[in-house]
This record gives C-alpha cells, sequence and structure tokens, in this order.
DNA sequence: TGGCCTTGTCATTAG
DNA sequence: GCCTAATGACAAGGC
C-alpha cells in the first residue's frame, strides 16, 4: 500500500481501483480508507483546522456578549441573583428617541474597526471570514437585496459610512445587536427619510419601560431589556432575534406606505382594534410624541387601580360587559374536580379575604373558574375589552406577562435555577398551564404584576411593590398565595433535585465502597498467601541452619530436641527443648 | 384500570 | 414574631 500512494500525485483511475480493491480488502481490519488517502487525509486536517478557528471565532464571540451583560448586572450577595446595575445615566435610550438628529455611531465598531472600510471591503471580508454562513436564516430578513445579510457579525461589519439609527452605546450586548441588527435588516434609507417615526426601537422601549417600572429601585433608570433580564437571558438571545426577524418582515408595510396608522397597527394593533380612545398614540397626528409619552405613562394610578378593583363596580359596566363579551382568553384552565364551597361567601364588599385555597374552589365550581368569576367581578371578564386595553396601555399584565413569559420558558430551559428535574414536554405543558392558572387568577382579581415577577422579585422589592399600589384584600391575598405557591414550588423542585443528587451520590458511594472491599480483599489474599510462602521459606531455613550444626561428635542436631532462639541483641542460641521445658516447669 | 412517575401544593419545622 | 427554605405527605394528571 505504501508503494501505491507514495510515488503518485495523481493517482490513475487504475490505481485507485487498486485501493478501493485493496481498502475494502481491509476493511475487515477496522482501517478506514481515509487511513490510505493522503489528501483526503490533509483534506481533513484542513477542515478541522477551520472549523477550529470558526469555533474559536464564534466562542469569543459569545464570551465578548457575555461580558457585555455581566458588565451590566451585578450579582446580589444575598439572594444570590443577578439584578441589573443602575447607569448613571438616565433615560438614555429616550434621549436617543428624542433626539434622532443626534445619530450615534456603534462605539464598538468605531473603536474596533479603526480603519474605515468601504462597504464592500467589509462584505468581502464577511465572507471569506464566515464563508459558511447559512443564508437562509438571514435573507428572509433582509427584504433589500443591498443590504447584506444580518448576521451575528453584522454590527462588526457595518460600514462607518452608515450611521446607526439610535444606537446607544449603553445598551447591552445582545439586545443592542438584537436591535442594530433589525436596523440594518430595515431598509435604512427608509427610515432616515421617516425622521417622525423613525425609532424603530421605541417598541421595545414601551415593553422595557413597563417591565422597569415593576422595579422600584431601578423606575428611574433607563434600562435594556437585556439589563433587566438575569444572566440566562443571554440564553434567549436567539430566540429574541428570531422574533426581530419576524418583525423585520413586516417592513414591506413601511416601505410602502407607512404612515402612523401603519405604524400603529405593526405595533400595537390591539390597541388600535380594541381601545376607542382618542388619547391612544395612533389617534393624533404626532404619533412620535405619542409614541415617546407612551412608554413613560404611569402604571395604573391609584385612582386607576381602584376603579380595577373588584369592590367598585357599578352598573354602567355591565353595559361594557355586553359591549365586550366573554372571549376565549386561549389559557388553558385545570379542571378540579373539587366541588366548590357553597358556605363561601363570594360576595360581598369586594375586599373579603379570598385565600387561594378560596380560588381552587371558585375555579373548580361547575361553571368554571371564569364563570364564577364573571358572577363575582363581571366587569373583571372583560379580558378583550377597553380595561384589558387600558391595561395593555399601561403596559401591565397581560401583554407584559406575555413579554416576561416568552423569555422565561427558553429560560427555564437554558437555567439549572428553573429547569425541574424530571423534564417532560407534556408535564412541561401541564405546568404551564398551572402557571396559567395563576396568570387567569391574577388576571381576575386585575393583579397589576406579572406572576413572575410576583414570584421572582425579591423580598424587599417585592414589599415596595405591593406598597407602591393599593391593592384590596383579595388582591393582596392572591399575590401572596402566587409568590408563596412559586416560592414552594421552586423549593420543592430543588428539594427533589437535591435528594435525587443525594440518591445518586449515595450510589456513587455504595460503589466506590464496594469495589473498595473487592480490592481489600484481595489485598488480604495476596497478603495470606505471601505470609504462607514466607513461613514455608522461614520453615526451610530453620531447617537448613540446623542441619549444619553439630555436636562434639559431629553428629547433628535434631530439631525436635534443640530449637533456635534468638535474644534480643541479636545472639542465636540453640537450646534444648527438654530442658526448656524442664526449666519451664521450674 | 391499576401502577408508576412527575409535579404542584399544603403543612410543618428549623434557621 | 415574621419570613424563607427545606421537606414529608398528598393529590392530580399523564403514560
Amino acid at each position: 500500500m505504501m508503494e501505491i500512494e507514495s510515488p503518485k500525485v495523481h493517482p490513475s483511475q487504475q490505481d485507485m481501483d487498486l485501493i478501493d480493491i485493496l481498502w475494502r480488502q481491509d476493511i475487515d481490519l477496522g482501517a478506514g480508507r481515509e487511513v490510505f488517502d493522503f489528501s483526503y487525509r490533509q483534506k481533513e486536517v484542513q477542515l478541522q483546522r477551520q472549523k477550529e478557528l470558526e469555533e474559536e471565532k464564534r466562542q469569543q464571540i459569545v464570551r465578548e456578549q457575555e461580558k457585555a451583560l455581566l458588565a451590566q448586572l451585578q450579582l446580589d450577595e444575598e439572594t444570590g441573583e443577578f439584578v441589573p446595575r443602575p447607569t448613571p445615566t438616565n433615560n438614555a435610550l429616550t434621549q436617543a428617541n428624542t433626539a434622532p438628529a443626534e445619530i450615534t455611531q456603534n462605539v464598538a465598531f468605531t473603536e474596533e474597526d479603526g480603519d474605515a472600510m468601504s462597504f464592500d471591503e467589509c462584505m468581502q471580508l464577511l465572507a471569506e471570514t464566515f464563508p459558511l454562513v447559512e443564508p437562509a436564516e438571514s435573507a428572509p430578513t433582509c427584504l433589500d437585496p443591498s443590504i447584506p445579510p444580518c448576521t451575528d457579525s453584522t454590527h462588526l461589519m457595518m460600514p462607518g459610512e452608515i450611521p446607526m439609527l439610535t444606537q446607544n452605546p449603553l445598551l447591552p450586548g445582545p439586545m443592542d445587536q438584537t436591535w442594530m441588527d433589525l436596523q440594518h435588516c430595515m431598509n435604512i434609507q427608509e427610515l432616515l427619510d421617516m425622521s417622525a417615526y423613525v425609532n424603530t426601537a421605541q417598541p421595545a422601549n414601551v415593553q422595557e419601560s413597563n417591565y422597569s417600572q415593576y422595579l422600584p429601585k431601578l423606575s428611574d433608570v433607563t434600562t435594556g431589556t437585556a439589563e433587566m433580564c438575569p444572566p440566562d437571558f443571554m440564553n434567549t438571545y436567539d430566540g429574541a432575534f428570531n422574533n426581530v426577524n419576524q418583525m423585520s418582515l413586516k417592513t414591506p408595510d413601511i416601505n410602502e406606505s407607512f404612515g402612523p396608522d401603519e405604524f400603529c397597527d405593526m405595533f400595537y394593533p390591539d390597541l388600535e382594534a380594541k381601545v376607542n380612545s382618542s388619547s391612544l398614540p395612533c389617534e393624533g397626528g404626532d404619533t412620535d410624541g405619542q409614541l415617546d409619552e407612551l412608554p413613560n405613562a404611569p402604571l395604573l394610578k391609584p385612582m386607576d387601580l381602584h376603579s380595577l378593583s373588584p369592590g367598585n363596580f357599578s352598573t354602567e359596566k355591565s353595559e361594557d360587559m355586553a359591549e365586550f363579551p366573554d372571549s376565549d382568553s386561549g389559557l388553558s384552565l385545570d379542571a378540579s374536580p373539587k366541588t366548590s364551597s357553597p358556605g363561601k361567601s363570594l360576595h360581598g364588599d369586594g375586599s373579603v379575604g379570598f385565600s387561594d385555597s378560596d380560588m381552587d374552589e371558585m375555579e373548580s365550581g361547575p361553571g368554571s373558574m371564569e364563570s364564577d368569576y364573571a358572577e363575582m367581578f363581571p366587569l373583571l371578564f372583560q379580558s378583550d375589552g377597553p380595561q384589558q386595553s387600558l391595561l395593555e396601555k399601561s403596559g401591565i399584565t397581560l401583554a407584559q406577562e406575555e413579554t416576561v413569559e416568552q423569555p422565561k420558558t427558553e429560560q427555564a430551559e437554558a437555567s439549572g435555577y428553573s429547569k425541574p428535574p424530571f423534564t417532560k414536554d407534556k408535564q412541561k405543558k401541564r405546568s404551564e398551564a398551572r402557571l396559567s392558572r395563576d396568570e387567569e387568577r391574577a388576571r381576575a382579581l386585575q393583579i397589576p404584576f406579572a406572576v413572575d415577577l410576583i414570584i421572582n422579585l425579591p423580598v424587599d422589592d417585592f414589599n415596595e411593590m405591593m406598597a407602591k399600589h393599593q391593592l384590596n384584600e383579595a388582591q393582596l391575598a392572591l399575590v401572596r398565595d402566587i409568590r408563596r405557591r412559586g416560592k414552594n414550588k421552586v423549593a420543592a423542585q430543588n428539594c427533589r433535585k437535591r435528594k435525587m443528587e443525594n440518591i445518586m451520590g449515595l450510589e456513587y458511594e455504595l460503589d466506590s465502597l464496594k469495589e473498595e472491599k473487592e480490592r481489600l480483599m484481595k489485598e488480604k489474599s495476596k497478603n495470606n498467601s505471601s505470609l504462607r510462602e514466607m513461613k514455608q521459606q522461614l520453615n526451610s531455613l530453620y531447617l537448613e541452619v540446623f542441619s549444619m550444626l553439630k555436636d562434639e561428635q559431629g553428629k547433628p542436631y535434631s530439631p525436635n530436641d534443640y530449637s533456635l532462639q534468638q535474644t534480643s541483641d541479636g545472639s542465636v542460641f540453640l537450646v534444648p527443648r527438654v530442658k526448656k521445658t524442664l526449666v519451664k516447669s521450674n
């Protein structure tokens, strides 16, 4: 075989056939074709090196992203949670929004790519550096073929001539990149022309602002979404990116006929559809200003909360109810076999302390929870009604819950903390159903917080949040129940996980103890055999020494009559056995 | 249909 | 005394 492959650089077909035959013969020996193919091996090595280089680059990018995000977070030593680090800049994103003329460059780009490269050079470099980038991922997101595909490295390749719209250098990595990609994928020139509602980051700002309002300590600080999220959110970046891509698919509407109404249709379809209020941002001409106001709209004012509380019903609300009949919320409710307790007084002044057990009984009634709640709080079940829209406008409850819920499931998969030890898909669905049950309850009582927030907020923040909002007793009881259940659920999961780890540890320990026992038994038998052998050797040596000893007549001493004894100083004496026994008997 | 597994919840206890 | 975590026990739901 060496003769075949070594001398010829380009083997003929005949040689290749011969190689094939020999290779097939060698298959039985477990040898692969590549063992004999020098060029194949070379290609293999080159491919492997290329893969390693790409992997290193990928890991470096991931490390940089993590570093950037972790720089925005700080570890709470008491709770072990990562909390956003307060930034000194106040509402930096909003500043960028309100002053679109101040177009900021991507700091990372300008710093890293000090040598200004032309667009074509960048594209060429991109193509050379990432030849394996799948166009299918990015191509649909880019409507304009002149715009390069959206990849993770796009921000690095962004030509310096193209200004980054509303790019805030203080934004943390993933979200920053996401919006950069979004802006990049959309027709930038079109957006430049539409300075009135140019800020595509506005919807994110809406959500972020709403979310940040639930963190009172941080409410005065403009924070990016990534700042508000635990490190696990890093793992959800891909999902967020996909969402952004989906959003960017809608850009034809923008390009074709993009007006304030279309803009609102795109980002606030529910608001447009459900609320007939002139105060909505879509209604007015100055969309930009209203959009700016939207995220800054306060969380439910005490008055709003009061009007939403179960104890404050009015007859005119029933008209609203007729106008907005119950609609399927799409949330699954567990049908519990329990029967409702007729003894419970469900009605009254609305401030009855509904513990969760009450809730269970209520929801498990023959008419289902929703109907029971509808009886108790007819207004509150207008899930698609104006109140809902009002809440959406305020960024409370469902819209916000969904935004929190979306990364949560992905987060749960990525983080060890919330991932149940024995997760299966259908059981996950069940747990989600359970969670949605709490969400349903929270919605029924118009709890203005997301369930996740209720559960995961640190104690101080939770108390502060509760203090900031006037909740009636039923709401307070439900919120505490949700928090207790959520905490206990996590505790139970941790407990079971720990128990399983203990069991596995004990099994491992048992195995190693068995192995050690086996080893010691082997060692013992080995020592026994060795001892036996030494005894035999000693005995034969003893006899040999005895045979060499002679008396005055040259006769050998009998081992039966004499024995050899050694004193402490090492001297050896020949002691007569009889005499010895006589001495002993004396 | 019964058994097993997983998960959520409640009650209790300890820190 | 309150809060929280840990944990045993029980029930529900899926397979």
